[in-house]
DNA sequence: TGGAAATAAGGAAAATTGTTCCGTATGGTC
DNA sequence: GACCATACGGAACAATTTTCCTTATTTCCA
């Protein structure tokens, strides 16, 4: 059961990603509606999927995570067990904040976040001895020069 | 002025992360404090920029952004002034979820969501058209395997 | 080691916010 | 045009956030 969403729901989610922390009576006021249609929606928005979570975003650098890699993977093997293996291992892994399969040449691309370029490598090491992998590249980010989960609604 | 943060802080952080909407109650029980410490302590990281926002986190599929590519950009100009329209055509692009300036061959790696492959040919000529890049390659992911924002603490 | 100052904790009060309830309005259907 | 279903706005209630105050704990210097 999907959800429909009309001109008042979209304007509700970009409040709600501009500032997670705003109060209902901000955004029914910053929408135009009140209390409780703003809060109906939410909720259904949250039941039906379209809101995944509510969360806090932290400061890498403060926290000591100064190096940020793009990992760009090509593989010979393709059979379900081994895919089931990648997968479970990308997952299980907390340095790894994205991971897509992707169309191609290359087939997957992840991105990863380590205090420094000695921890990229205990990490990679770790990788390839669980699962064989055949070609990596990794591209080391020097600038962040944008990162949003924001979409443009 | 830095924060320097302990083992309590910490605790608090992955309680944020993991879910936003928690209760100071239901995080200070968790981490074994009471509501006060724990209120302070968000407020000073928050003011010190360890906390850098809260927010919502949308699905994009069910908002109908069905394509994500990731997009690897060499170029061959490389002045001051190139680069300050390159970084605000960047940011002044919501498609763009993440930018990153990279050590190496390649120059840029984007994220960039959109509604389907046609969307980002548009978003592709119109960002060509405003500064020129000497190559791209688009990679168009198949599957999200994982998305987080979240920092292994 | 003793003692004063600074810092952090816990509990309770006050203020704000989230949640529910209900009467009314609105839109769609037969 | 009447009925049903759905959504809205305002008020009441419940819960949470924020502040305040008192008590511990730590730190630093004599």
């Amino acid at each position: 059961m999907s959800v429909r969403l009309d001109e008042l729901d979209r304007k509700i989610l970009v409040q709600l990603q501009q500032d997670g922390g705003r109060s209902l009576d901000e955004i029914a006021k910053a929408v135009g509606s009140s209390k409780t249609p703003v809060w109906n929606r939410i909720r259904k928005m949250r039941e039906g999927g379209v809101i995944k979570q509510q969360t806090y975003v932290l400061d890498a650098d403060s926290l000591g995570f100064e190096a940020c890699f793009f990992v760009l993977i090509r593989t010979s093997e393709h059979d379900a067990d081994w895919q089931a293996r990648f997968l479970k291992a990308l997952r299980d892994r907390p340095e790894v904040q994205e991971a897509h399969r992707l169309a191609g040449d290359i087939d997957y691309i992840l991105k990863v976040r380590v205090e420094n370029a000695r921890a990229y490598d205990v990490f990679y090491q770790a990788l390839i001895s669980e699962v064989k992998v055949h070609n990596v590249t990794a591209l080391l980010s020097m600038e962040e020069i944008k990162s949003t989960t924001m979409l443009p609604l």
